[in-house]
DNA sequence: TTTCATTATGTCAAAATAACACATTAAGCT
DNA sequence: AGCTTAATGTGTTATTTTGACATAATGAAA
């Protein structure tokens, strides 16, 4: 379910008692059309979107509760998920407003008290992922990240947080695994940092400086289709991807 | 309070509702006699220590709940605090070991259901702490931190997430204007880097390095006490320490 | 005044980064 | 077949950053 901020009764709670007043917020970040986009989820009869999320059982733990948000909206079973912040205001939004937005939803007695969020932002292959709403929407769609809509709650801000947190993750550890299909080109893999990053950067210097930290393998063959030179194909290199993932390139000086 | 981890009826709960399952946990690190300490509790009739923290009360966010048992620990208002992780679990411990050691303190009875602990640590000026135990504890003090006892639930893992957390901020933003006290030396501040990155560093890299970040200025004076050359005595240039904090030193390539 | 402990400081080699331009080639068009 | 278009693949050089290394200076204590 997407995350109400205030979590309100689940359509299966009796079957799964829930961790009160605790609801998680996950960022599904895809890579298309040299797009970093988000999913979200559009509430029924409204034009209302907001993150996908929900509450968190009582028998799973907090990153399992995330597995399974994201298996449920997603279909994928495996994917980069990394906590990044707990959102913990009292006041996270206008409760009123929200209330009014969703009546036709959620009965506006029906809102418990205030929630905290955990968010979570999660890598995927964007062609793997089957979105799928949930109990309280109608619509799950990809949203280029730099153009999304007025959100319920305060998801707006917990977007703009995961970006920041994604950055401080890519000056440091590698990406793309989750993010790219097996096989890629060079040029992709740099649009996709140079999304991330907000900026161009040079194709030999990106080139150079993926080879030195070893996570890729070129392969033999080339991408044709383009009315242009046919790229290289790539695939990252596992073992080594993930010895950056963990050792990452941390260096004080 | 320190986090019972399954919470426990608080003794002020009447006058402050609390978020149910959900508690804080804080690393309170001090720098002293060139080494990081963490300030642990001692809980009353026992030899059991644990880390200082507690539950969230209705009408305060999580990050005020942190301040205020910062506040109530050490005396201190103002300090470095982050939020570093959540530890969701379903098990984090052992629960009927900490029953039976704990049940001169706690009714065996009262313990409720399974907490989510959100982990933050914090830097303070080591000298100005008052370290203060609670309702439940008995002694509050200082301990090396490469010597830390056996704790009580799940902390002594939460201390070494904390400490990579630590690492990964020392990688990326400076550190030492809440640990060291306002006017302080170089190699004083060589030191904490070392302490915390667990290796040695050249001094005459050292502070070309934090020269070049132009996080601290040289002042006239010396200090003068101990059989050797005096050093000269820094304070940080607050404005650029805290672009730094913001900015940071995140760079791709 | 001698000794001891610690601090302050500069150079050079190596590595990493940033800046920069052009030949190649697949596809589409004529 | 030949031309055009669009994107790819690639190497060099200057600059900056990092890492390695050793000695003179000075305050306190003996």
């Amino acid at each position: 379910m997407p995350d109400p901020g205030n979590p309100v009764e689940q359509p299966d709670a009796a079957q799964f008692p829930l961790l009160p007043q605790l609801t998680l917020d996950c960022i599904i970040l895809g890579f298309h059309e040299d797009q970093l986009r988000v999913l979200l989820l559009r509430w029924k009869d409204t034009q209302e979107w907001s993150l996908p999320g929900g509450p968190v059982r009582q028998n799973e733990s907090v990153d399992a509760a995330a597995h399974r948000i994201l298996k449920e909206r997603t279909g994928l079973d495996q994917l980069f998920l990394q906590q990044f912040h707990v959102f913990g205001d009292v006041v996270r939004y206008n409760r009123e407003e929200i209330k009014k937005k969703l009546k036709h939803v959620i009965d506006p007695e029906k809102w418990y008290e205030r929630a905290v969020s955990i968010g979570y932002y999660a890598l995927v292959d964007y062609s793997k992922v089957s979105p799928t709403p949930d109990a309280f929407t109608e619509e799950c769609q990809w949203w280029d990240i730099k153009n999304i809509p007025q959100l319920l709650f305060d998801h707006n801000h917990i977007i703009t947080v995961a970006l920041q947190a994604l950055r401080i993750q890519l000056s440091w550890q590698p990406i793309g695994y989750n993010l790219l299909p097996e096989e890629f080109t060079m040029p992709e893999l740099q649009r996709l940092y140079e999304t991330i990053l907000g900026r161009t950067l040079d194709p030999r210097n990106f080139h150079r400086k993926i080879q030195g930290l070893g996570i890729v393998e070129r392969l033999e063959t080339r991408r044709k289709g383009g009315a242009h030179k046919a790229p290289y194909l790539y695939r990252f290199n596992k073992a080594q991807y993930e010895a950056m993932l963990t050792e990452g390139n941390l260096s004080f000086s």
